[in-house]
DNA sequence: TTTGATTGCACAACCGATGATGCATCGTCA
DNA sequence: TGACGATGCATCATCGGTTGTGCAATCAAA
């Protein structure tokens, strides 16, 4: 199998006997426009397929500026939140015929910024700027190479950002938390995960503060707030920590994520029962197998395809360029009728 | 802010006062062998910084025939095991300074076709070819393009193929389960989920079936596999028949899918606590929560990465011509010690 | 029959980077 | 001093489409 060269707009002119440029127009549509007849381009058509034609991307971009690729950055792939916006993000490229390219950068802000570099290089015609921990250079880049861009999941100061509404779901799962815990006013619930700069964990812990004051009159004690970072293991060791510090169990958890949750449960599993009795657990973020645990898990549950169209409905417009944040609304999920043991 | 033109090696040429060869040279790292001096490619990078240039990977492409670019198709991005093949795909990528371009087809054989097409089109300098349902025909396209590619997850006939060895995986799970259930030789377990056309489903139908045989001296009953398709609904229903059918749980599960396992669930977290004595459950790959139900749930966790590393080994050990089939070990996760109440 | 407008396609100049080739200049050695 | 290799860079064709322009041939109108 010889590495056969891949046939070109001028093997096609060459057998069919008419000019490159018109076996180009044929093959891109534009035949009509330039005038060339139904006949012809069906001919050329014929001999296109017969001889396996391909159109050479790199060629057309070139010469048109424009790739026909569509980039995004998120710092995970492997993430029930971020693949779903991965989902979400191809579905509606592909209706604009764009090709995707998703890539990850780990959360590290050396790697946005090269990742962001190279997909510039690419010519991507667009691109997504997901959950960046700093995506302002990122914006400046993009607004160097010309390029539309918006933030999604994080905001920034320099394109239009579309996020999701972490105050209102942060202050709808609280509100659930204390009426589950039977609205007592002095309940006590603590929040923990995330980190203490992230914009969104600083909006899910103003919400959650906000509830606490209005609905028991007084805000939250620094110890009921544990921005122990991501992690599984960070939670699992703030929750020891607030088990022997409490000696028994808060009125209610206020989980940042289902990440923080698999550690906070390796400490819960290891409970008897009866300490779960009137316990009031909550998840920002969702997780189908947390409804099944034996006890009631309260979730939020971010809509990535909303905040994708959402963020299309922005380019398309044209209001990128315009430094404006569009919030999303999540969802409550309330527990389903938990498997209580008869 | 006019649509400034990207700074091209041109501009830098003309600003430096050096030809535009000289400068492609020097910012591609070639100069040293083309006789520049270390003196002008110090002047010219600084130049070139100066003015913000970033190279135009297109034009590079077109005249290299190599684009930089390096494809994977997968049926779905948000997937625990899918998401996991992308993450490591993209590290290896990443090793190899090539840009990952993950795109799913949704199981989809003409979305597969069109896709590939895509990124042959965009020249990919190597393709992915992760769990397709047809992948002969898109090894084809990918021959007719000579563009080297290597199928995962799924096996196909005609390029190098590199899978989970899903027989060895179904027959460590099928064997966990029956010694769980005590090992009474006509323990019936019953197989659920997946489909029967589904080579990987085929495969840990095999493990299943043949451990059986050789455990318990008899095949399993047709009805003892139920490959009712992907999806959680499909599973519940027939999970439910079965109940109807046997008036009870049987000794065991072997269910072929997290997802498929929802729907499980569904149905067994409606029982009461003692239809589970005894009862062995395992699912095809892994999910944490599962190891945090009531009841235990063993699970085989395939290796994403040695998957796709060895995908890697096998392209740079250019054999992934050969149509051969490497396999890849999974785990078997066994339950983590159950959290039976006291 | 002449004029002018269409129709139908070919020509050729790009897009930006690459690399074979060419041509000075300089140093070295006989 | 002349021959010769090495050094350092410029020239130019090229990758494969795209698109403004040119130019016949055809047709309609005068």
């Amino acid at each position: 199998m010889e590495p056969k060269r891949k046939t070109t707009i001028y093997d096609v002119a060459s057998a069919s006997g008419v000019s490159a440029s018109t076996v180009g127009a044929v093959l891109n549509g534009s035949w009509a426009k330039r005038r060339i007849s139904k006949d012809l381009a069906e001919r050329v058509h014929a001999v296109a397929t017969s001889l396996g034609y391909r159109q050479n991307r790199q060629a057309s971009a070139l010469r048109t500026q424009r790739s026909g690729l569509i980039g995004m950055i998120l710092p995970l792939h492997d993430n029930r939140y971020f693949s779903s916006l991965s989902q979400a993000f191809e579905a509606e490229a592909r209706k604009r015929d764009l090709c995707p390219m998703v890539v990850s950068t780990l959360r590290d802000p050396d790697m946005e910024k090269r990742t962001v570099a190279t997909l510039l290089s690419h010519n991507v015609d667009l691109l997504f700027i997901a959950g960046a921990t700093d995506p302002d250079p990122l914006s400046r880049m993009c607004a160097d190479a010309g390029i539309p861009h918006i933030n999604v999941d994080l905001p920034g100061s320099l394109a239009a950002s579309v996020v999701t509404d972490n105050y209102f779901g942060a202050r709808e799962l609280t509100r659930h938390l204390l009426i589950r815990v039977g609205n007592p006013a002095p309940a006590t619930l603590h929040f923990i995960g995330g980190i203490p700069t992230d914009f969104n964990t600083m909006e899910r812990v103003r919400g959650f503060r906000d509830v606490l004051i209005a609905e028991t009159g007084a805000p939250p004690q620094p110890d009921q707030i544990d921005t122990c970072g991501y992690g599984p293991d960070e939670a699992e060791r703030s929750v020891r920590e607030l088990l022997d510090h409490l000696g028994a169990l808060p009125d209610g958890l206020f989980v940042n994520s289902t990440i923080a949750f698999e550690g906070v449960f390796r400490v819960l599993k290891e409970l008897p029962d009866d300490a779960f009795r009137g316990l009031s657990v909550g998840c920002y973020d969702w997780d189908p197998f947390l409804s099944h645990l034996h006890f009631p898990v309260a979730m939020v549950r971010q809509d990535a395809k909303a905040l994708i169209e959402k963020a299309f409905r922005v380019i398309d417009d044209n209001t990128f360029g315009i430094s404006q944040m569009h919030l999303i609304k999540p969802e409550l999920l309330l527990p389903t009728h938990s498997p209580e043991k008869t």
